[in-house]
DNA sequence: GCAGCATTATCAAGCTCCCTGACGAAAAAG
DNA sequence: CTTTTTCGTCAGGGAGCTTGATAATGCTGC
């Protein structure tokens, strides 16, 4: 008897949606890019993903969000700074504190992204169709939400 | 008249996907540490994910397959070896290559890996119900398919 | 049979991203 | 006023992956 052959493998979930992922920041990157932004790096998102678009944010607020340390998120910010993508002003409530708001650059910026993330959800849907599309979506958001992991901050910086 | 506030943001979708595909992971990982195996950690997939089960493969093949430098897998491979779960004979047929074969251990975590993911899917589909998870795969499936990541090789490393 | 090129695995160095730790300044609590 | 907490920042480190270089071996054409 042969060694009983235990391939094929099942596809992984996780692989798959890593997949679909990093084709979703792909795009939205080419894209951006195109649109007058090729500075912009994934890792800006901890930033562009959390800030008050129209009052700003602290440092402490935007780490939080996003999940990760302020030292972490302090240095993203320091580089959008310098790429006039935001600008730190001292907080007049309180005197540690500055509060990080989006330039013109930056809001445009920002707006954009969201755009074409609605538009690469749309050319997806017009591939799969939009019932699936649509249940994709719907399942995703249900299951972060079962898993504590809501936005994309599961709370603690990267617990594991 | 106020600023006219753009708040506020929708879901982004990578965000979501990011956060069940952690939480697959950090389920994965928590039990197969209770299975025995705790010194896996998520960078083992690398190898543990493209290996023959059967008949072993070259660094080159499992490199490709997870879409990462033979340099990068092969300090995996290292420390896998040195865990007891593969073993690296040379290859009869070309003496440049060798054979990383998963050893007893090896393949007894590999098989309850696939049995966990197994698991997690049915936990899921119970939670959100069994049409809507697969929904959530077929989409899934077919989205990374779309993108040309059919598994989570885009072809060269880190494709950005 | 041998020269030239491709390929395998590995060594070395570096980069990116994120963490922990420590700190001065300011606010809040007592 | 003193103590404790919070805010942002400086410093250092580690994990994970990259590019570049190298020795040994295989393959192909002559």
């Amino acid at each position: 008897m042969s060694p009983e052959p235990i391939s094929p493998p099942p596809r992984p979930l996780p692989a798959l949606l890593t997949g679909v992922k990093l084709a979703a920041i792909e795009k939205l990157h080419g894209r951006i890019a195109e649109a007058g932004h090729p500075e912009i790096r994934a890792g800006h998102g901890c930033v562009f993903g959390f800030i008050d678009l129209d009052n700003g944010s602290r440092l402490t607020d935007l780490a939080a969000g996003a999940g990760l340390t302020k030292q972490a998120v302090g240095e993203v910010v320091a580089e959008l700074d310098r790429l006039g993508y935001v600008t730190r002003v001292p907080d007049p409530q309180d005197g540690r504190a500055k509060i990080i708001k989006l330039t013109d650059r930056g809001l445009d910026a920002v707006i954009k992204g969201r755009r074409i993330f609605e538009e690469i959800e749309r050319e997806w849907a017009e591939q799969i169709g939009p019932e699936l599309m649509a249940s994709f979506r719907e399942a995703a958001t249900r299951l972060a939400a079962l898993e504590g992991r809501a936005t994309e901050a599961g709370g603690r910086p990267r617990a594991a």
